[in-house]
DNA sequence: GTCTGTTTGAAACATACGTTTGAGTCCAGC
DNA sequence: GCTGGACTCAAACGTATGTTTCAAACAGAC
């Protein structure tokens, strides 16, 4: 065997099922038996479970954050005076997202799953393994779209950005269960692309709607 | 004491240490220490930690779903021709979140942050049960969705459903921790029904925007 | 007061978990 | 050929979990 192919059957393993069912409810005897591999194996070269989970965000965060400063950094030089455009900006995120080199078909399906997870599982550890590691990128994704939505003050962005982030890490995460009933519906196929071009319209339009007053709870008249 | 106090300071315990810490994280003896009972009387009263969940998800959604279908009908009735407005039916769902009937201040995130869970969290027979009591009020704002929006084709609105579906239930499901945020990085406080009246501009312009091509993907031109 | 069904209590049960152990295997370097 | 470090393996460890048990306490009806 190569050099510790044992690593990359334990990280598939646990990158398929963490996507699955979650961090808790998927045990360590789970992932070894499916990588095929010795239980002991995982505390061997990983340490501890925590520290795997922390291994399966690293493999395809950090390449993905790399390529993601690459297109901003083209973004950036390619509109020296002015901000980028939200539309821009946005494309530079799901383009980089989508051209990741996946390993499989579930890939892109596995990353925004396992992205929603990092967010909704309170996973302590993971929360801030993530920020000490990734802040960066995220940072430069922040600003791209505060330069791109002037005319929001910073609660509204702030909120704002949270729902986009709700609407695409949800989405995606259960893009598979989502595409099927779709398919039984209406007979319609869709690819992880299609559902990203239909995303980016929906998400800039929010991002740029009219200001509410978020004080006052009033119903629309009606009619 | 009352007959069986002891289950509703169980349903209390639950439904707080559920929203806290997700329903796998929560262990019957910290429901049963917190509530100040006896280990046995979860198991004695609900049957098992499963019922016990879905207990909690009916306590507060029945009342919840009376309260929209009453709304539902007022719409209805007041508009008799004309289908309503989208805000007019998106107000008619977050107003009945909102003004039901609270146990306490925490009561409206915790109720939302549970919603989350449901959908976040990949319990089976949660989302089996929620089916089956609930689909009712869920079909009928699906329909009412459906006629605020004729310009949408069936596929887009079922995308665009889903986008709002994921923007809203992860919001709410980690709204605590976004408002600490907030409050660390601006000062500002925040109320869950400030949350809700900036969610619904989010989600009524990004529901009503111009429809992409979806199956061209292809890059907006710079500048 | 006694009886009957309901509810509580402390303890145990079986199981699953993450982790550790220590013997065994493999293979490059000398 | 031997040695030493890297790796695998089966087994065990300690702990935590959901659930069950059965005796004790309680309540209301007669």
């Amino acid at each position: 065997m190569a050099q510790s192919d044992t690593v990359d059957r334990i990280l598939d393993a646990a990158e398929e099922l963490f996507a699955e069912r979650g961090f808790s409810e998927t045990s360590l005897r789970m992932i070894t038996s499916k990588a095929g591999v010795n239980l002991a194996a995982v505390n061997y070269h990983f340490g501890s479970k925590n520290a795997l989970i922390q291994a399966v965000f690293a493999r395809f965060l950090t390449p993905f954050c790399q390529t993601l400063e690459t297109a901003f950094d083209d973004l950036e030089a390619s509109c020296r005076d002015t901000p980028p455009s939200l539309d821009q900006s946005l494309w530079a995120l799901t383009e980089s997202a989508v051209r990741m080199p996946q390993r499989n078909e579930k890939g892109i399906s596995i990353f925004m799953r396992l992205l929603g997870l990092a967010y909704t599982q309170s996973q302590g550890h993971l929360r801030k393994f993530l920020e000490q590691e990734y802040s960066e990128a995220f940072g430069r994704f922040m600003a791209l779209l505060k330069g791109a939505t002037p005319q929001l003050s910073a609660v509204d962005r702030y909120w704002r950005i949270q729902f986009m982030l709700g609407a695409t890490a949800f989405t995606m995460s259960s893009s598979d269960a989502l595409r099927d009933i779709l398919q039984n519906k209406l007979g319609v196929e869709t690819t992880v692309q299609e559902i990203a071009a239909r995303l980016v319209p929906f998400l800039a339009a929010g991002l740029q709607a009219d200001a509410a007053v978020p004080t006052l709870i009033s119903k629309p008249s009606v009619a």
